[in-house]
DNA sequence: TGTACATCAGTGAACGCGCGTTCACTGATGTAC
DNA sequence: TGTACATCAGTGAACGCGCGTTCACTGATGTAC
């Protein structure tokens, strides 16, 4: 980790952005193997690119915003991810636990991006061991709790779900629901809490959700 | 915080293991005025203490043994705390809403206390920065999740928890509902999330599981 | 077609910092005679 | 009651480490004349 590996060719005049995108990649490929935020120093990001420490700083201003760049691209991803499964399912309550499980894997396949997205303390410090986010960008329209907000909605147009509830406060308890189990998951040794026993918990904790959310008392 | 504060007058002959307790004192107490487990290094707290840090090394092994120490303690005050609760409930569905309320007001009390011990990576790492976990410690009898199982347990008895659902699985779906509003609660902005919010959160799942939870279709 | 030059991508060395930890020590205090 | 001494609680200085970041630089490359 610590040896220089390969030694990047230069990049050609007028090319210099190459060199960016290959930063935010190798960033991301260093969460992803290492799973550990520490791992991820401003020195390993350029040895993995084949290139020295300050060639960093010509294309981001300080480690803090390589962190928020790359997580940005993962809260992408796991945006499309979940409107790819929303946009195959077959109505809305199906939707809603189609999304559930895969926003499940998604946290399971990438723990460490997880916990920094979605678990690090508020507030500014988060950056430097993590990242801080703007909640704009989290819960607006566009957006993956967009997403699940527009899911419940198409479910109170359908008469799926109950007209009664606050529609936002529907949302944040789904979301608490899939983030509870997807944490756990990830928090715990695997084999004390293995793959599939997440999902069994899931499933369980959906069957009593869309009981509660129902609007005659019928199970979904 | 780098100043010596107040120099600690030396432990008499035969009294060294004062100083232990101090420590652990200090530990906790930094943990949770900063709420930041980076500013807890050996030199803040033999600083908080009074003392220097090789002091320190005279009744820990390492970093990892003190660390190990001040969680051991935090466990066991939760612990002490939903039994409480769950002993002064009127039947177990009230106890399982009491202690899951219990349960989200101390996440939220202690949100880096929370965070190394129910939301760092598994394995060996995460005690250089938290806390690596015994599970017999953590699920045992005479724990915390001990209690939530016997608290399912006098459910089932009592005829007000369905008797078809494997009690371990109704378990770990009641904690990871209860940890998702909590673990989102302190991950989060607290005007984004307020504390009220947590609550109303929590009631509206609680709502949902002891309907799903219910003998006959019936709200609890 | 040849050459001087500005530009651009990236380097090498060093900075100051806080960290966990080690080591040889000091000096107060209880105890044995 | 007095004194020598072993013990014990804690100190002071230093170690090596990896970190983020800065600074003056180098040398290849495209462009203007």
């Amino acid at each position: 980790m610590t040896r220089p590996k390969v030694k990047r060719p230069r990049s050609r005049r007028g090319e210099g952005d190459k060199l960016r995108e290959e930063i935010l990649d190798a960033t991301e490929a260093l969460l992803s193997q290492t799973a550990d935020r520490r791992a991820v120093s401003i020195r390993a990001v350029a040895d993995a690119v084949g290139v020295t420490a300050p060639s960093i700083y010509r294309h981001f201003p300080d480690k803090r915003a390589l962190l928020m760049a790359a997580c940005q691209r993962h809260f992408d991803d796991l945006q499309q991810r979940l409107e790819k499964m929303a946009s195959v399912a077959e109505g809305p309550i199906d939707a809603l636990r189609e999304t559930g499980h895969a926003y499940l894997d998604w946290g399971m396949d990438n723990p460490e991006e997880y916990r920094i997205m979605f678990m690090t303390r508020p507030e500014s410090d988060a950056v430097t061991d993590g990242e801080e986010m703007d909640y704009s960008d989290t819960i607006g329209p566009g957006t993956a709790f967009g997403a699940l907000i527009s899911m419940i909605d198409t479910g109170l147009q359908a008469g799926e779900i109950r007209a009664d509830r606050n529609i936002f406060d529907v949302a944040i308890a789904v979301f608490s629901l899939v983030h509870g189990v997807t944490s756990l998951a990830i928090s715990n040794d695997p084999q004390f809490f293995p793959r599939t026993d997440a999902h069994r918990t899931l499933d369980l904790l959906m069957d009593w959700t869309f009981a509660g959310l129902a609007p005659a008392g019928l199970d979904s």
